[in-house]
DNA sequence: ATTAAAAAATGATAAATATCATACTTTTAC
DNA sequence: GTAAAAGTATGATATTTATCATTTTTTAAT
């Protein structure tokens, strides 16, 4: 079993400012998993019961609309920690979590993590300014949702993409999202989002090779953003 | 000066866990200001170096996009607490904070918030529950934007701001907001905001007197908002 | 390797929404 | 009290976006 300590989520995520018994603590109570790319980890409404460690892979957040369509909340990585909401506010998952990579996680039980909270404030604190960016970034992008263009979302979610998931030698965007859920990530309908690919795949923009999506003009996708 | 022991903000928000001695060290700290309708608590950009309680009224928090609307993400009302995610975060506001009515409130200097954060563990995880509430309020309401029609989120706007704010004896939504604010809240045009007004005052589902609106069909209203 | 299924692409069209213009009404300032 | 300004309302039109239909390409299964 590992042991925690020299864990990429540790370093990356507010497990850092655990202590070693806490983290001895955390390593003998956690249960690793191994996530098939589709496969769910929790789904919306779900009693979750603890939170998850990204170690490895990348999932998106997703809550289905009654419209039927899938949105995209956010992303999470490796080195994230994942459903912490659920356990502060004590209340079912309000987004479902589905692997876009194989993923290895950790799951640390309820209990545990409460100790850590009331234990150490350092650990509390350090969550509560994760979830304060959260906030921040969902007002953000529901500012965006509501003000901009179908075309200036797709500009600013590529341009996201590759800032945050970086790209492969030969240019193309790392994370390989279809284009349903690259449409359910800006809010459109399948069809639309691939229409404007191909329009900015015309104007060079991008560069549409297979599914994968290179950028080539960065300076023109980031204006076309604002 | 105001002793906060009775304070409508105690008895709804996080204050209500602080001990004796926290409340009078707070009394003592606290500056008491009256806002006037239209006036900014603060700034998008602002450093705040403290929080709000909102003793009475109503503001908007909002965001202006690049397209130059305003887009408000929340109203706060008498009873809650302003600028907790600045004073965690340690950044500037992210929304501007506008009173909608006259106001008054208090403010809390951050340092004091602060040792109520480390000394006090009720409070940080009442806070941050609160947090958390906001931040689920927000992936919901980015969700809507995403994926409802404009009619569908007026809808859903009207009831919420008939169960939140109220009604007057005559049955008119307490909360008074300008056709412009309204758009700001949906998320559309204000002309398209007043042209579905009329669709749905015409169909029988509201009734506008002046400015002011009153849910007449509340049943109808939820069905259209889904 | 071949075929079925899924995903991507594109066209045609409809529906939703924004924009611009203008009229009317209410509020505000002097 | 009156004029100017702001807010509300409505029409005409343009633009954006969704929907439905079809084709092409890619992926997966036998």
């Amino acid at each position: 079993m590992g042991k925690c300590e020299q864990c990429i989520v540790r370093q990356f995520s507010s497990l850092k400012v655990l202590t070693k018994d806490e983290l001895h603590k955390m390593a003998d109570c956690k249960t690793s998993y191994t996530i098939k790319k589709g496969q769910p980890i929790f789904e919306e409404g779900d009693i979750t019961n603890g939170i998850y460690c990204i170690k490895e892979g990348v999932c998106k957040l997703s809550k289905l609309s009654s419209n039927g369509k899938d949105q995209i909340v956010k992303l999470v990585k490796s080195g994230d920690l994942l459903g912490q909401r659920s356990v502060i506010s004590e209340e079912p998952a309000n987004l479902s979590a589905v692997a876009l990579e194989d993923m290895e996680v950790c799951f640390i039980p309820k209990n545990e993590v409460i100790q850590f909270f009331t234990e150490n404030n350092k650990f509390s604190m350090d969550v509560m300014k994760n979830i304060c960016g959260d906030l921040k970034e969902a007002d953000d992008i529901m500012v965006a949702m509501a003000q901009k263009s179908v075309k200036e979302r797709l500009a600013g979610t590529l341009i996201y993409l590759e800032e945050t998931f970086g790209i492969e030698k030969d240019g193309l965007l790392r994370l390989q999202l279809s284009r349903e859920e690259l449409a359910g990530m800006i809010g459109t309908a399948t069809e639309s989002c691939i229409r404007l690919l191909s329009e900015f795949n015309k104007s060079g923009l991008i560069q549409l090779i297979g599914k994968k999506i290179k950028i080539i003009d960065k300076i023109k996708l980031k204006r076309l953003a604002e």
